[in-house]
DNA sequence: TGAAATGTTGGGGCG
DNA sequence: ACGCCCCAACATTTC
């Protein structure tokens, strides 16, 4: 009997388009799918949000599995200890898994692989959730993109090389059973309280994941690039947390698209757009990867030295939705119900945090890292610097969102406002996005009471602008 | 993947 | 009829 292969399972959860599973079951032996939940070495652990999300995705790949033949091993602890164990438990002569491009996952991989090496075990990375790896897309010149306009042309072209694995279907199982952790015991689902009940939308899990890019494909992709800012109707993929989780891949959801694109005869404008949201994805994490303590302090250092106010209060009133500026709390609202927001408003919070509240991006960094589903290092960490004007290829400083303006661009009848702040569901759409514009008698007439019912804004927002453009002339 | 300030233009009211 | 002014509407520039 040939000895078992062991597939260590991190943000792949599943069985297509996965080299390293793919090439375990293509070996002669028994195969051993591992996962290791690890909350010292290797990156921040997981966020609130996310442990919730990792609990069902887990349960979802461990019956995939055991439909398979080859039950999913969980264990806890430190990940190189853990697989130098069940390697001498199991006898396996080979570690396989798919490679992750974060600085402490990288350092983490590269001496396990050594260890393992060095004890006579195969360790093999594949590559794993990306279109192109993030050393693959170099300028002319050699050096890394920092603009995204042309990185993406030139990586556009790349991914039209590469094809999804072919789905695993059947698995050999470690004849002799290993002992598995209980999921119940990570306890990664809350409670007491248990504050989950809005997270009821989401099907974490490889077919949950298919299932949203069919639907996705089926009746939203024709019109994504004009619906795609619209927060008050469902425009979006929703796809952010399988990805990260990486119960879809974006190989698949690039050979989806193309062989839509061959059926329709061209590609749409929908489809382009679509991609191109792919790239953002890809161009972050290879920021990350060539800057990695970007994760920590601003890409641009003149950001080093920017005048960042303290202000426990005005954090507190952006966290739970609370600035008085509708589009804004519903947005934050949105996020702490549900785990995700619309993009179009995280922008608009976003900005709001750093540039009308004056608070460093890595405490709203923070904040999303805890309470996003879709949690991730370098789209989140990429997101910020953008936002607050200090990463690559960031929106100027000076470009301050009006909240009431993107508003009512995006949300024009005020419909999302409505859903998430629904003290402010009677108001007019004339005054959904600035309340405290409305006549004191529409107000009254609506049950509303500013600063009762409804906070007042928090800032002026001219005022706001004016004070962030003089923050920004102190480090210029 | 902005917004606000400033500049320009052209139609219409009006003396 | 003519010029002046007002002010949308749009364009450009500045932050």
């Amino acid at each position: 009997m040939s000895p078992p292969t062991v597939v260590w399972f991190r943000k792949d959860l599943r069985l297509a388009d996965n080299e390293a599973l793919f090439a375990a079951a293509s070996r002669d032996g028994p195969v051993i799918p591992l996962y290791i939940f690890d909350e010292g070495v290797g990156g921040r652990p997981p966020g609130a949000a996310s442990r919730w999300w990792l609990d069902k995705s887990l349960r979802s790949l461990a019956e995939d599995l055991n439909r398979l033949g080859a039950p999913l091993v969980l264990r806890r602890g430190g990940a190189a200890e853990v697989l130098k164990r069940l390697v001498a438990e199991s006898g396996a002569k080979a570690v396989y898994w798919n490679r992750l491009y974060d600085q402490a996952s990288i350092v983490r991989d590269t001496r396990i692989k050594a260890d393992l090496n060095a004890g006579g075990v195969e360790a093999l990375s594949f590559a794993g959730g990306m279109l192109n790896e993030p050393w693959t897309v170099k300028t002319g010149s050699g050096t890394p993109y920092r603009v995204f306009t042309p990185y993406w042309r030139a990586a556009r072209v790349r991914i039209d090389m590469c094809g999804p694995a072919p789905v695993v279907k059947k698995l050999r199982a470690n004849p002799a059973p290993l002992a598995s952790d209980p999921i119940d015991a990570w306890a990664l689902h809350p409670r007491a309280p248990d504050w989950s009940g809005g997270f009821a939308g989401w099907r974490p899990g490889e077919t949950g994941a298919l299932d949203a890019l069919k639907t996705f494909l089926g009746s939203r992709l024709n019109a994504y690039q004009d619906e795609r800012n619209r927060p008050d109707r469902s425009g979006t993929s929703r796809l952010s947390p399988h990805l990260h989780f990486g119960e879809i891949s974006p190989r698949q959801i690039v050979d989806v698209i193309r062989r839509d694109e061959e059926r329709s005869g061209a590609p749409t404008a929908g489809s382009e757009a679509f991609l191109r949201e792919i790239g953002w994805r890809d161009f972050n994490y290879q920021l990350l990867f060539h800057a990695s303590d970007m994760e920590h302090s601003p890409l641009n250092p003149i950001f080093g030295g920017f005048p960042w106010r303290q202000d426990r209060r005005a954090l507190a009133a952006w966290q739970s939705g609370r600035t008085g500026y509708p589009i804004v709390d519903a947005g934050m609202r949105e996020l702490w119900t549900t785990g995700w927001m619309h993009n179009r408003v995280r922008m608009i919070v976003a900005s709001f945090l750093v540039k009308h509240l004056l608070l460093d991006w890595q405490l709203g960094e923070r904040w999303f890292w805890d309470t996003l589903v879709d949690a991730d290092l370098a789209n989140n960490v990429a997101g910020w610097q953008w936002v607050a004007g200090s990463g690559a290829d960031a929106a100027p400083y000076f470009r301050v969102f009006n909240p009431v303006l993107q508003g009512e661009k995006f949300d024009p009848d005020g419909v999302y406002v409505r859903r998430w702040v629904p003290e402010l569901a009677t108001a007019p759409s004339r005054f959904i996005h600035q309340p405290w514009r409305a006549p004191t008698a529409v107000l009254a007439a609506c049950g509303i009471r500013l600063g009762v019912s409804y906070p007042e804004p928090i800032v002026d927002h001219a005022e706001a602008r004016t004070r962030a453009l003089a923050a920004y002339e102190r480090i210029r």
